[in-house]
DNA sequence: ATGTTTGTTAATTAAAAGTTAAACAAAATG
DNA sequence: CATTTTGTTTAACTTTTAATTAACAAACAT
């Protein structure tokens, strides 16, 4: 019924901490770094306190403190040099960490203490490409090494949308200083990955254009209806599951006969199921190799 | 890149169809009913079309076919029997199965479809009581086992969650019919667990009360500035991750004094990190075991 | 009742992953 | 330069999980 992990195997401190299980093993030989659980057939099982101080650990070790320096010192001494180390160098290095250790730890205060420290020194958009996108990535590792829970992935991938939540509502107060054409976001029925899309979302906002972010689920037909009320729309999705390669060409064939028919309106895509899709005879559908390439053309 | 599972093990089947794994290699050997493919070192792997099979062949077998019966049959006339079979029967039978089927393809469609037929028969109540929650514990097995993806949890509890808004919109639509009392929702800081809280706030307007249901990660100094707008307020909460066993008495603590210090004002709580507080001394914080304890108080 | 169907069990082998210990070699230290 | 530190490699062994085959026994059909 609890559902959220608190054990872990060598393998799991492995893949959250990035130290190979042969040197956690040896480590804690030779250092008594750990002194974990075993099963009644004598395998290691850590807790949570075991992974948090492993991660510390794991952090000043990268850091170029030596192993043996690193045994001898208290719990509290540490933590203070992970704190000291974390103010002296720039969030950027250290930020990817402090976004997993808050993940594991469900500490919303370091996922918005680190996210702010970020925002002073680079822009919303860098942060999304440059830190999101790779932690994104490598939580699809460690889901994959059952290092994670479902929870954990859900606790962060909801504060990223929070914090885009919260910067389009900010642009949305203001007047877009474009008023040629307007940009519809949505994904298609079946789609459930909108955290891309929420990002595109917030870069078009950013550039002063008039956004309308349907979000996910939304079959065509009800795209139609957006046609008489503005002049040129530019609908954007991303198909990340569906439709998948199967019925893409059907699905693009379908879309252009409803939405597409008329004057000005187009259609951009993004998403792994339209990557092999290289050349579209429609020019009215545009075809991108990431969401980096689509707000180039904005 | 792709973080959706298309290949699955012999125990995930196991896991997913209810076939024991045992049970599934024979009928591979004895009628050929699948044609996995292979690891470079013998490992059976099957693809979602695989699966898919097994899972409307475990569907009518449960329902009484011999297996060497189903062996024989087409593709397509596998399809139409479990069709005419789930016409049959009751949808109360067939409906978990159907969301698990509906998750594992991504299918909006067989979601709403099984929700209306379930709408037909029985209350809300009953089907998140008596569906919905052994889904979501089924989903924890699957999950520990790598059976479903991230993606697949979060696909199901968004339709669900929806489903549940959508049944709160209509009864806020009306007058509520009790002006005693107000219940604010909410879950503490770090608590992502929303799910079951949702459904209370659809228990209590469904009940005529009126409801503020505020959601995720609220601190309770925010949660006083609501006692000089109500004269009667219950807070309704579930602590599932947060505050943890260690932290949960002096948050009740803290809770007293800041929300709790005046009159009329009450604190109901249920979740995994209260079920070992038996006695609390102060009658206006109550705990309760489970939601359906909480919702015969109403 | 006789033979067939069918799921389970047991035995054997193989693969994958974990454990321990010893040897090794690069890097750092004094 | 000699020594220590430290991560990696190797080898032997255990545990867990998967695969194959054969045997078994209950249920079913004729």
């Amino acid at each position: 019924m609890n559902r959220v992990k608190t054990s872990f195997s060598i393998k799991n401190l492995e893949h959250l901490s990035g130290i190979k299980a042969h040197t956690i093993r040896i480590w804690e030989k030779r250092y008594n770094l750990f002194e974990p659980e075993r099963t009644l057939t004598n395998i290691r099982l850590y807790n949570l306190d075991s992974l948090q101080k492993l991660l510390n650990v794991s952090m000043l070790y990268k850091n170029g403190f030596k192993i043996s320096k690193i045994a001898k010192m208290e719990a509290s001494e540490i933590t203070n040099k992970v704190h000291s180390i974390t103010l002296q160098k720039s969030p950027y290095d250290w930020s990817l960490g402090l976004f997993k250790l808050s993940m594991i730890n469900f500490d919303q205060r370091l996922f918005t203490n680190t996210f702010d420290e970020l925002m002073e020194k680079m822009s919303f958009g860098e942060i999304f490409q440059s830190i999101f996108t790779p932690l994104m990535i490598e939580l699809g590792v460690l889901w994959q090494t059952n290092s994670i829970s479902p929870s954990h992935e859900h606790f962060i991938t909801s504060l990223i949308k929070q914090k885009i939540h919260s910067l389009c509502e900010k642009l949305q107060g203001s007047q877009p200083t474009h008023s040629d054409k307007t940009y519809v976001l949505y994904l298609p029925d079946n789609e459930i990955h909108e955290l891309g899309l929420l990002y595109l979302n917030y870069e078009i906002l950013n550039r002063g254009y008039k956004t309308i972010f349907l979000g996910q689920s939304v079959p065509t037909t009800s795209l139609s209806n957006f046609l008489e009320k503005y002049d040129k729309m530019v609908f954007v999705s991303c198909f990340t599951i569906e439709p998948n390669s199967d019925s893409v060409e059907d699905y693009l064939i379908d879309f252009e006969q409803e939405v597409l028919a008329g004057e000005g309106s187009e259609l951009w895509i993004t998403g792994y199921q339209v990557q092999h899709i290289t050349n579209h005879k429609n020019p009215k559908i545009r075809i991108f190799k990431s969401s980096v390439d689509l707000i180039k053309e904005l």
